[in-house]
DNA sequence: ACCTGAACACCGTTCAAGT
DNA sequence: ACCTGAACACCGTTCAAGT
């Protein structure tokens, strides 16, 4: 090949059903493999879709609507992967539903950010669909006694509980938060550390997660066992 | 005045000492009454303060490095309006410290978005400093004979929680997730409604949060009770 | 109908002055 | 030493074509 092609690209143009949104959604999860949603771009999008930037505003019209659409995927994609629950008892399923839940966002950065970090952009019209397996728990939880509302109550603070050590573990502040007394005797809420692991990269997912974690939804679950209402005469009436 | 003085501005050359780093962060912080952070700009910040953008560069290299400051400014004025704790036991004492903590960043969406959303970017210089609260409370977790690495837990898991609602409800996800039965009987942990609110302004604050909030952590504080080890015991040896 | 480059109004940041 | 406009390489998005 000659030496100085200088700008040799010109990409030639493509034919007229070549491209569509499933296509672009999916090359848009490809792409984030390598780069951090945030910083995603569309000219950078076009560019590894081998399309030209303008193409891919004729089916998003806009970068919010191409993220809510990936959104959506990354949800339906994240129920389906949530294992069946296996467990008998209320508490147990709960356990398991939730380090599930944990387990799965903390292994997929992708999926976390589009999950838990992004803002309420959206109805999650996809959300509702595949969504039984807490029905399934909301049931457990009704036979076991807990009227309906403290039922709801019980699995929100769960999953608040479980968005926020997300939410905290990927912004990288809770690495040695809790095992390592900090000599003085100092502990801080926000941002107890962050200084020991390296910043350079994803944020490296702090060190003794997923007991943390744990400690956390056994403390939840205990005062659970506690609200319940006492279960002598609740088979009576 | 002349009726057609075109681009009659040219601001003159501000003094040579007449900006510094303080000026600048409580000048961002002014603006921010009026904009989210989240889309305060380097050239609008600086035509605020009457200076060119350039000029912010010479004490801030990054405007990363100016929402640090401003972040840490943030925590410092938190933690000074965090209300000195009232309660005895540790149970009452918990619970004030984390209501006052949600309803001082639930109230202030600038600081909520500095602490909570905000990613881990910094170690937070200014945070140990003014921070002997939590001591406080891990002292009075101890006297009620919680061993330092579960207080240390328990402590923890409450500014998850605490954490996770504030994000959850700054995306707006949270207005009638508990209160109203969905009708069909289906309920979502991550997107619950979202639908209600009107979209347009600030998040507005989902319906009955306070409420809902208070039973995550009346929850947690019921567990804690429970993995206490028992006190029969714990005044001999 | 679908694909496209050029262009627009912005951004964060740097440079090379001005004082 | 401090303040500055012009300029750079980007961004998201729109326009006016091309096929």
């Amino acid at each position: 090949m000659p030496a100085s092609a200088k700008a040799n690209s010109k990409r030639p143009r493509r034919a007229r059903g070549s491209i569509n949104p499933a296509d672009i959604v999916t090359g848009a999860f490809e792409f984030c493999r390598t780069t951090p949603v945030d910083e995603m771009t569309m000219p950078q999008l076009a560019a590894f879709l081998n399309v030209g930037v303008t193409s891919i505003y004729w089916y998003f019209k806009s970068k919010r609507e191409l993220l809510d659409a990936m959104t959506d995927e990354a949800l339906v994609s994240f129920y389906e992967s949530m294992p069946p629950l296996r467990s008998q008892g209320w508490e147990d399923m709960l356990r398991e539903f939730f380090v599930s839940f944990y387990t799965l966002l903390a292994a997929d950065p992708l999926k976390c950010d589009l999950i838990v970090r992004r803002i309420g952009h959206q109805a999650d019209e996809g959300a509702m669909r595949s969504w039984n397996r807490a029905e399934q728990l909301l049931t457990a939880l009704a036979d076991a006694g807990f009227p309906p509302s403290l039922a709801r109550h019980a699995f929100f603070t769960l999953s608040i509980y479980t968005q926020g050590f997300l939410l905290v573990e990927r912004t990288g502040r809770v690495s040695g938060a809790i095992s390592s007394p900090p000599a003085g005797g100092s502990a801080d809420l926000v941002a107890a550390d962050a200084a020991a692991a390296p910043r350079g990269t994803q944020p490296a997912a702090g060190s003794a997660a997923p007991e943390d974690f744990e400690f956390g939804i056994t403390n939840i679950i205990a005062g659970l066992r506690q609200l319940r209402p006492s279960e002598e005469r609740a088979g009576a009436a």
